[in-house]
RNA sequence: GCCCACGUAGCUCAGGCGGUAGAGCAUUUCCUUGGUAAGGAAAAGGUCCCCGGUUCGAAUCCGGGCGUGGGCUCCA
């Protein structure tokens, strides 16, 4: 299979730790905005000091685009607080208060913190801080465990604002009793905090559930269940065309397609250690009166393990390439859901590769190169890499610290081979071996992984694969398990907020809208679309009795790649008048349109 | 699962400090046949998320659920 050429990834813009931090882990960071948004965190605690004397405060770091605060309150308090504190914020800021650097003796520090019954404070102290020497701030009476650096003054910061509230468990650990984190954002002028809140807004526009419900692409409804979308016409033709794309690449590239059940025994997952690992996420066993329990699948790796037992192996043979793209069901927790991107039932585009040892390499890289392609035809051209590797946690992990190395040395040497950047992901790997993800960003800047390749040597060993080498003896294979176009679900979230709903010509559901002007053009109108119907096009009559600039409006609306707009003139000469969804017009010839529209699809222009 | 907010017609949203609701768009019917982003008129459409409680009376107040959104934890 031919490498070709790979892009780079176009890196995020301002990349973020992930993970929130707390002192000690979080790097004390000399760009001037992350110390204006820490330095406005700091003002938010003051003013929140100042409203509610007996709250104790935890953490509070900038993150992307802004900042957070956590705090217990002894009442809780809710969005509508947050003008009163805000505020009092102005207030204290324009009081000029210089944030003004301290050093203190651990004693002194734990003492000044109990004084005030900060005990989250005194925890910290506790834990994080070595040495003898603690840095605090002070902000006014306001004082805090800082490493610093801060602005000068409270008057340097002139353009916040607070968003939001949400609860957050206390050193990110849910058996920790939950804080209430208040979210705001702040930037340097009025102007930049004015255009970021217009980015907030463009989101609320770009996002797929807004996107989805206004072209009718999926719904989600109670009566079937939270997490569990519907695909409704328009959105099953896209699917359907991206199912078409992804499968035949996979064929012409040496994989071979199979279809698997949603369900198998209960068994099956003892053996492969998902029963076990991965418990939290699977539906209770349906069980019988006659003792059978069936399963839910959570993933299709053991599905197509039995596949690949179903006959002995042999080297020849190898790599076997099995694909589906097969429905895994994980019952996640309620309040992660989050429209097509947490759902508890998934479409994979997925693939499990069995090879020797010494094909890993080769197999891994082709992997990426297949997900590369796929993101290059597809338009996703903003991710991520992260290599995902486990982290001490014994339990959570099968196999040994040898296979693990191995494994991840295979993912590294890959991507660095093909001149790749990545970042680590340390515990993000998944049970039976380490991966590379692909990162992508929704509309909200949020991260998901979308396509994904793992090395495993725990599976085949558990199921005790084999296959006949060429000196007659018996041999492991490794896996490979890889996602090239990722979940159905995630794609097509993506693609809906990529191309803000007008998707390529390829995908788009109605690749041409017929309107003709009057009446009279109608049959004319009706030969239109014979035509293009028999080029396999997707084509719609917009034969209602409404003016053209309505049926161009509604056209318009859904994004519709093409408007054959057809009159009199057109009509007597075997025309059509071709308005394009980004406003431009031409006339032409019916067979020349045909032939033009025809070939952007087949070769998937976008 | 936890924290905060929200849940009124198919959609977007008004209203309502307790007396059974309204707009625009969409839908249906009629009129209109108009050359590049909304032609006109009429009709129809609602257990105001669900269940309980308080009350002469609840869409409105209280309690409990369910769902959605944003966070936390967790992840394709």
């Amino acid at each position: 299979m031919a490498e070709s050429p790979l892009p780079s990834p176009t890196p995020h813009p301002d990349p973020l730790p992930s993970r929130e931090r707390g002192y000690g882990d979080h790097e004390s960071s000399e760009d001037p905005l992350h110390v204006l948004r820490h330095s406005t965190a700091h003002l938010l605690a003051a003013a929140v000091m100042e409203l509610y004397p007996d709250a104790k405060y935890g953490i509070g770091p900038p993150v992307q685009d802004g900042f957070y605060y956590d705090f217990a309150f002894s009442k809780p308090i809710s969005e509508s607080d947050l003008g009163a504190i805000e505020s009092r914020m102005r207030r204290i800021a324009q009081e000029d208060r210089p944030f003004v650097k301290e050093v203190m003796s651990r004693h002194q520090a734990l003492d000044e913190f109990r004084k005030r019954g900060q005990d989250y404070k005194v925890e910290l102290i506790n834990d994080k801080v070595e040495g003898d020497e603690v840095t605090v701030y002070r902000t006014g009476d306001f004082l805090d465990l800082c490493r610093g650096p801060h602005v000068r003054s409270t008057k340097e910061l002139k353009a916040f604002k607070l968003l939001r509230v949400a609860g957050a468990y206390w050193r990110g650990d849910e058996k920790q009793p939950q804080l209430t984190r208040i979210y705001g954002t702040s930037w340097p002028s009025a102007k930049e905090l004015e255009e970021h809140l217009k980015f907030l807004e463009e989101a609320e526009k770009r996002d797929h559930k807004k996107l989805g419900k206004d072209l009718k692409l999926f719904m989600v409804d109670e009566r079937v269940g939270p997490g569990l979308p519907l695909w409704l016409p328009a959105g099953a033709t896209i699917r359907r065309e991206l199912e078409r794309f992804i499968v035949d690449e996979e064929l012409a590239r040496g994989y071979v397609h199979v279809r698997t059940p949603d369900v198998a025994r209960l068994d099956l997952y003892r053996q492969s250690g998902h029963a076990k690992l991965y418990a939290e996420y699977m539906y209770p066993p349906i069980r019988f009166e006659d003792g059978e329990e069936l399963e839910l699948r959570p993933v299709n790796c053991p599905h197509h393990i039995v596949i690949y037992q179903s006959e002995l192996r042999s080297y020849r043979e190898l790599p076997l390439r099995i694909a589906e793209i097969g429905n895994n069901w994980r019952y996640e927790r309620s309040g992660t859901l989050i429209g097509l991107n947490r759902v508890r039932m998934f479409a994979l585009n997925d693939a499990h590769i069995f090879c020797t040892p010494d094909q890993l390499m080769d197999e891994v890289k082709s992997s990426i190169d297949l997900a590369l392609y796929f993101s290059r035809v597809l338009g996703i051209d903003e991710f991520s890499y992260r290599l995902s590797t486990r982290d001490d946690a014994k339990e959570k992990w099968l196999g040994t610290e040898e296979q693990w190395q191995v494994a991840e040395a295979a993912l590294s040497e890959a991507l660095e081979s093909m001149g790749q950047k990545y970042e680590r992901g340390v515990g993000e790997a998944a049970f039976y071996g380490p991966k590379i993800d692909f990162q992508v960003r929704d509309a909200h800047r949020r991260e998901f992984t979308n396509s994904t390749v793992q090395v495993d040597f725990q599976l085949p060993e558990r199921f005790d694969l084999e296959f006949v080498a060429e000196d007659g003896s018996r041999q492991r294979p490794v896996m490979v398990h890889r996602g090239a176009a990722g979940s159905m679900e995630r794609l097509f979230s993506y693609l809906i907020e990529r191309y803000v709903g007008a998707f390529p010509t390829w995908l788009h559901p109605v690749q041409v809208v017929v309107i003709p002007i009057t009446d009279a053009e109608r049959d004319y109108a009706k030969r239109v679309v014979e035509r293009l119907r028999k080029a396999h096009l997707r084509v719609e009559i917009d034969d209602r009795s409404e003016r053209m600039q309505r049926k161009i409006r509604d056209a318009q609306a859904r994004k519709v790649p093409y408007m054959a707009i057809v009159g009199g003139r057109e009509a007597e000469s075997e025309h059509v008048n071709v308005r394009d969804r980004a406003g431009g017009q031409t006339d032409e010839a019916l067979e020349a349109f045909v032939e033009r529209v025809a070939e952007e699809v087949a070769e998937r222009r976008r």
